[in-house]
DNA sequence: TTCCACATTAGATATTATCTAAAATACATG
DNA sequence: CATGTATTTTAGATAATATCTAATGTGGAA
């Protein structure tokens, strides 16, 4: 991933541009995965710069905020991160608790008379349901 | 709420019927709201029978895993439950992390394609945004 | 180069949830 | 009804996740 690409996105989204948040930043762009804070804190830690572990929550908050990542709590698990690249739905597997990505596609909004006074700034899809490996284990009991 | 009704609920589910998993269902049951574990507990005890905090957490868990109850994670929050009435999708709040019911409609099915070797359950839609007492509060300002 | 608002740090603390092992009890069975 | 047993409850300890604090450091505008 470009450099030049992450520093400007992080200039659009209102926050300086530190070695620690880049790093942050940088892992979510490259890995499709969805990690937890304690996975990107551990992976920006095994390269260089040194972060720790209140920074990494720190900047995933601020990245969040800047609508530059997307926070996707699974219950009775730690959160899971992703950049957001191209717009997806999610699949949460009932078992493992794993977060994957899900081809998009619009979903009608909420009607305004359903929606009464409450301001609608988005729609989120989730499937649940067994995930492959999940799913292979399963039929093999 | 008839006691009977909660009463073959609960055997429907193959769970005992205790003191304090009865008092849970049944405070989910009356109150539509998305109370919190501690919610919870904290209402039951008001109340007779004395329940534990790890017994409140435990009769969750077997509730939602009998499909009686659905639990809902909040980002950054406690998780929230309800009783699995009428079917519905849920709105959570940006600002306070409310969650609130909204009208169910039905939604189309994950293609076989994108699901690939995955075992579909359920599709569950949430809208974000403002609750209304949020965005009243955000137009002042 | 200087300056300061913003960011980072280690460690403490808060919040949420689960585990443990001993005691109690729901309820099937006779 | 009385009995037996698998399930449930309990208090307290512990684990997992997340935030706060206040001292220190720094990105980047000017
Ligand atoms: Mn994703
Ligand atoms: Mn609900
Ligand atoms: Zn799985
Ligand atoms: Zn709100």
């Amino acid at each position: 991933m470009d450099v030049d690409t992450i520093r400007r996105s992080l200039e659009a989204g209102g926050l300086r541009c530190t070695p620690q948040r880049y790093a942050v930043m940088a892992f979510l762009m490259e890995h499709s995965g969805h990690p937890t804070a304690a996975e990107i804190f551990a992976a920006v830690n095994r390269v260089d710069p040194r972060s720790s572990r209140g920074t990494t929550y720190n900047n995933l908050r601020d990245l969040v905020q800047a609508g530059l990542v997307r926070e996707v709590a699974v219950e009775g698990r730690a959160a899971r991160f992703d950049a957001k690249g191209m717009r997806h739905h999610h699949f949460i597997c009932d078992r493992c608790g794993n977060v994957e990505d899900m081809e998009w596609y619009d979903l009608p909004r909420p009607a305004a008379r359903s929606l009464g006074k409450r301001v609608f700034r988005e729609c989120e899809l989730i499937f649940r349901g067994l995930c492959a490996k999940c799913a292979r284990r399963q039929a093999f009991r």
